[in-house]
RNA sequence: GCGUUCGUAGCUCAGCUGGAUAGAGCGACGGACUUCGAAUCCGUAGGUCGGGGGUUCGACUCCCUCCGGACGCACCA
């Protein structure tokens, strides 16, 4: 689709150009680049659409007469199969269908259909998740993973070579209010002993710091002397933290493991939170940054129309951005990575404009490169999540009681003997329905998780999808015990050209471009999108038209392939998204 | 107060980078199972795109301003 579109702008390129010279004007404006293609809001007005608008000026003529006189020069022209028209003010293409649907259905049939080179030769690194070791996770963390998975898995379709990375947080005065909550209520008990993840045995005793703090008034400043204590290696604070932050991490790593998510490389923090020091000294001596009277080391910020910032303490300890400086650049070293994302919430916005402005100041040429994949907060229809209330919505909770529903409705439907294994498949429905949701949602923006909605099997849901793919897949398992009236029929793509079938074809087809625009953008919304569109379409046509029982051999043959095609597109998409596709459900 | 950002149908979201009558889903109402699984499909109602200016042949999209929300504005991470 994308080169058939090339070759027609090329061909429109040409024919303006054309134009330009018969009116004695300079041709070299119409480069096939400046020539703009969309698609036509409706089927029946074309495949491909060029706006005149914008060569009205140069030619001085109404918008519809070019597209009248660009329509007559295209006919005589050796253009790419199909038929120019003139539709008011702009120029559509009506594609060749049959040859288009052999090329597609050829395309599809190939291996990775969706794969691109857009992005070869590039090395992207990119960080994603980032927990704290005193708690488990939250439904935050699911739409920052299934972002940073899912963008993980696009930039890869596109040729990228990607490693992923997970810096743990693992060290702080509030991973100290864990400890000392243990140490207070804990009696040496482990997870095992009371049955729990470990990592909610963790958090539980972290909430419990509140009652500590009611029952001994100097908790806080307790927790800030363990910290100190921790900074120097005292061993029976680093023996109970290491306890507790391998409880901690192992849970987590459950989760990742349910949800499909992994990484390459694991960072701690604990292991580098001293970098950065050297090269903040380092700017201070080539003059990047200053020393301030008290002793501080800064850097003037107004060329962005900020403040100054301290990266030094007066007493030389480093503060998060420091280490953010060191880490970034001690990452380049282990990896020399072309681009680096970020994705963190939106509220460290400020944090990543300044580290990107000071890597560049420091002169590191890949500075350039960094990208803040910036994405909203989770909201419920409730309101917010706040801690304090208990409104956080835990991950494996959440997870739990999707698939819980999902497995009441599976045996409402007396699905279960059809499927297999029921508890498989519920869980498989939750994940995606999670995972549709959040990625659903452009990143850039604060949404409302909406429970229910996202386990509805009606509508713009994950399960919806999951559901048209289970559809085709047993449309094809018939095919195969040689059901229907396919067998011993030839696919013929001229049997694809009506309109119904057009339709899925042109969705078939556009799947490549939207994953290349998915990775060009970090936008994972833009896949998930696509895949509604096509599902929806798909039950549409399947609705509307007998596949694998129509009238003759040659017909189902060739439908079946289609749908077929559809599946293929689905299961690539979906695999993107970090939605399992079910063959049955 | 300053900065960033968002405001599209009752609710949740799209809107192809400035173009063809602003689109979906949910909810509401009304329809469709003797035929490939109805976890489905079809139809109807519902929008002065937060308000007001401006740029443009053309603005939901760009600029200004006001209103409203979110998030930032640490020698915390």
């Amino acid at each position: 689709m994308k080169q058939i579109r090339e070759a027609w702008k090329t061909a429109v390129a040409a024919g303006i150009a054309d134009i330009l010279r018969e009116k004695g004007l300079d041709a070299g404006m119409a480069t096939s680049s400046a020539i703009v293609s969309e698609t036509p809001p409706k089927p029946d007005m074309g495949d491909i659409g060029f706006p005149m608008f914008a060569w009205s000026k140069p030619l001085r003529m109404g918008p519809p007469q070019i597209a009248l006189l660009l329509a007559d020069k295209l006919a005589a022209a050796d253009t790419p199969a199909g038929t120019p028209k003139a539709i008011g003010p702009y120029l559509n293409v009506f594609l060749d269908r049959v040859s288009t649907s052999a090329e597609v259905m050829a395309s599809v049939a190939g291996e990775g259909y969706g794969k691109s080179s857009s992005l070869a030769g590039t090395r992207i690194m990119i960080e994603f998740s980032s927990p704290n070791t005193n708690k488990p996770l939250h439904l935050g963390h699911l739409r920052n993973d299934v972002l940073g998975e899912s963008t993980s898995r696009i930039l890869k379709e596109n040729g990228a070579e990607v490693l992923k990375i997970n810096l743990v947080n693992d060290r702080g005065v509030h991973i100290c209010k864990s400890m000392l909550s243990y140490m207070a209520y804990g009696g040496g008990r482990t997870p095992e002993d009371e049955g729990k993840k470990p990592d909610h045995f963790v958090g539980d005793y972290y909430v419990k710091f509140n009652d500590l703090k009611k029952a001994d008034p100097q908790a806080e400043e307790k927790a800030q002397e363990m910290l100190v204590k921790w900074e120097a290696s005292d061993p029976e604070v680093m023996d109970l933290w290491k306890r507790m932050n391998e409880w901690a991490v192992g849970g987590i790593r459950k989760t990742y493991e349910r949800t499909g998510i992994s990484f390459d490389k694991y960072y701690f923090e604990s292991q580098i939170y001293l970098t950065g020091k050297e090269e903040v000294l380092k700017g201070l001596e080539n003059g990047a940054f200053f020393k301030a009277e008290d002793g501080s080391v800064r850097i003037d910020l107004s060329p962005l129309g900020l403040e100054e910032k301290v990266l030094l303490r007066k007493d030389g300890t480093s503060i998060y951005m420091t280490q953010d400086i060191g880490l970034a650049i001690h990452r380049h070293h282990d990896w020399p990575f072309d681009r680096l994302v970020y994705v963190v919430a939106n509220e460290q916005q400020y944090h990543f404009k300044v580290l990107f402005h000071i890597l560049e100041r420091l002169g590191y040429e890949w500075a350039r490169n960094l990208f803040h994949l910036s994405y909203g907060m989770v909201n419920l229809p409730e309101g917010r999540m706040k801690t304090r209330e208990g409104t956080v919505v835990d991950a494996d909770a959440l997870l739990e009681s999707l698939k819980e529903i999902a497995l009441e409705e599976i045996q409402a439907k007396g699905r279960e003997e059809a499927m297999g294994d029921a508890a498989e498949i519920a869980e498989k429905i939750a994940l995606g329905a999670v995972h549709y949701y959040l990625a659903q949602a452009t990143p850039s923006k604060d949404m409302v998780f909406n429970p229910k909605d996202s386990l509805s099997f009606n509508g713009d849901t994950g399960p919806y999808i999951q559901y048209m793919g289970a559809r085709i897949s047993s449309l094809l398992r018939k095919r195969d015990k040689g059901e229907g009236k396919a067998p011993g029929g030839t696919v013929r793509p001229e049997l694809l050209a009506g309109d119904a079938e057009w339709e899925l074809v042109r969705r078939v087809a556009q799947y490549p471009e939207v994953v290349e625009q998915a990775g060009s953008e970090y936008n994972p919304a833009l896949v998930a999108a696509h895949m509604y569109d096509l599902a929806s379409a798909f039950s549409r046509y399947y609705h509307d038209n007998p596949i694998l029982n129509c009238e003759d051999a040659d017909t189902a043959a060739s439908r079946l392939a289609l749908v077929a095609a559809v599946r293929t597109v689905l299961v690539n998409g979906l695999g993107l998204l970090c939605i399992p596709f079910l063959e049955a459900m």
